[in-house]
RNA sequence: GGGGGAAUGUCCCGAGCGGCAAAGGGGGCGGACUGUAAAUCCGCUGGCGUACGCCUUCGUAGGUUCGAGUCCUACUUCCCCCA
């Protein structure tokens, strides 16, 4: 890959800090970003009521281009979850309903509001739901005025597409279309805010640039891309996917705590790149952490964790989860702060079964799990190593106030009678 | 329209003479070793029950059989070839 040297000072800090995989027009760009401030947009689907770390790469991006100078455009796909995502392989999946959508939006949306700054302002970001445009047009007038600009061979000729014909797997024109309806979004945006500029993970390449290409057609204006490398740990693994599945942003999906472990927990190869795409902090001090030798690159991994929690749920939320990792992980005391789960103090009496309580702690998704991880050696109640998780927890088990809960060693709650 | 194939443990891939809770991977979880890392090795990986056990799973609905993922019929979806 060859290094164009940026002149602007956005492309310059999304190069130094590893955002870039491919742009569409990248001297052009450039010199766009150095003239003034440009409008740029990435689009979001609107499927759960949170996104998860998966999409924090593109949040990331829209924040630099705010830093930058520049005009952040959110896109909710209001619209095109509204239709279902057709890769999706289990098409009996219920669709979400207009409601649905619409309270995710919204929920989503405070997540945006940690890293960007909305307003009125000329750089101020703002958000959008493609279904106001993508929901009025009918489909003989959207063949019309879109459809002729794109032709089916150059449409297959895309990596996506190929890639699914060549696997054999279904394509549905649903899905073809998807092409369409992205561009089409680009188009809009551009109409409506001089957007310029769509960024998106390497998957949306294609999409991406058949928006460019529809916009410098249809209206002769100047378009670009600009598309991320898809993350995964140095070890090769999803970004993202950890102990309870995703990676949510939202505090009441995922805790503070918990999200800062996931980031304490980065594979060592991996701290430098994650504290450039994830942190604001200067390249020299990110040098100096990703430098420490052996062990001591845990210090920069709690850097990472302090810095990416404090982004999205606040100093004191962070402070709190430091505390409580330090007191549990390096002094091996418990802390407050962390995970409690509440019990009826009648019931811890009478004697709770340990599996069952194991399972309503949120520590293992069924009793059985529970039997298996103490089988295992696993599972451990006041840090003492437990292996039959058929006998009962009492009030005999409280050691002050609390019956601390470990499954392996990272995963903690305390079990709090009320 | 005709012909031939395919759908498996709801994370993915994938084997499966009529006795199957169903081989093997990957992933995930746990243990050992470490530094809350990686690599490596070991264990676990449908639900419920303390246990003998019970229940629910192989695209959907029926059928044959003591017994069906496995055989038959119809349907659904997908793939390939011919038109």
């Amino acid at each position: 890959m060859s290094e164009p040297a940026f002149k602007s000072e956005f492309l310059k800090t999304m190069q130094a800090r590893g955002y870039i995989h491919s742009i569409t027009h990248p001297a052009e760009l450039d010199a766009a970003c150095l003239k003034g401030p440009i409008t740029a947009y990435i689009g979001f689907d609107a499927t759960a009521p949170s996104l998860h770390v998966g999409h924090l790469i593109q949040i990331m991006m829209l924040r630099r281009l705010q830093q930058a100078g520049h005009k952040p455009i959110v896109v909710m796909g209001g619209g095109t979850t509204k239709v279902g995502d057709p890769t999706d392989k289990e098409g009996q999946r219920p669709l979400l309903t207009e409601a649905q959508i619409q309270a995710n939006i919204a929920t989503i949306r405070g997540t945006f509001e940690k890293f960007l700054t909305f307003g009125d302002g000329p750089t101020d970001a703002i958000m959008v739901d493609n279904d106001e445009w993508l929901s009025r047009f009918g489909y003989v007038e959207f063949l019309r005025e879109f459809g002729v600009h794109f032709t089916i061979n150059r449409m297959l000729a895309f990596e996506s597409v190929k890639l699914r014909l060549e696997r054999e797997q279904p394509m549905t024109f649903l899905e073809f279309n998807y092409m369409l309806m992205q561009s089409v979004d680009f188009l809009e945006l551009e109409r409506r805010f001089a957007c310029a500029l769509q960024m998106g993970g390497s998957d949306q390449w294609g999409n991406i640039v058949n928006g460019v290409e529809l916009i410098r057609r249809l209206d002769g204006k100047p378009a670009f891309g600009l598309t991320t490398p898809l993350l995964s740990t140095a070890s090769g693994a999803k970004m993202g996917k950890t102990v309870g599945g995703a990676v949510w942003l939202n505090a009441d999906m995922r805790s503070p705590y918990d999200y800062w472990q996931f980031w304490r927990n980065t594979e060592d190869a991996d701290v430098g790149r994650f504290l450039r795409l994830f942190t604001d902090l200067p390249e020299a001090e990110v040098a100096r952490l990703e430098k420490l030798p052996g062990a001591e690159i845990n210090e920069a991994k709690k850097v990472l964790a302090n810095e990416t929690t404090r982004m999205l749920h606040g100093a004191e939320a962070t402070e709190a989860a430091a505390k409580a990792a330090e007191a549990a992980f390096e002094q091996g005391r418990l802390s407050a702060d962390l995970p409690t789960h509440e019990v009826v103090g009648a019931e811890l009496e009478a004697g709770i079964l340990l599996a069952a309580l194991v399972h309503d702690a949120g520590l293992a998704s069924s009793r059985g799990e529970a039997r298996r991880l103490a089988q295992g050696g696993g599972l451990r109640v006041n840090d003492k190593p437990e292996p039959d998780a058929n006998r009962n927890v009492t009030a005999a088990d409280l050691v002050d106030g609390v019956v601390k809960l470990a499954a392996g060693k990272k995963k903690i709650v305390l079990v709090k009678p009320v």
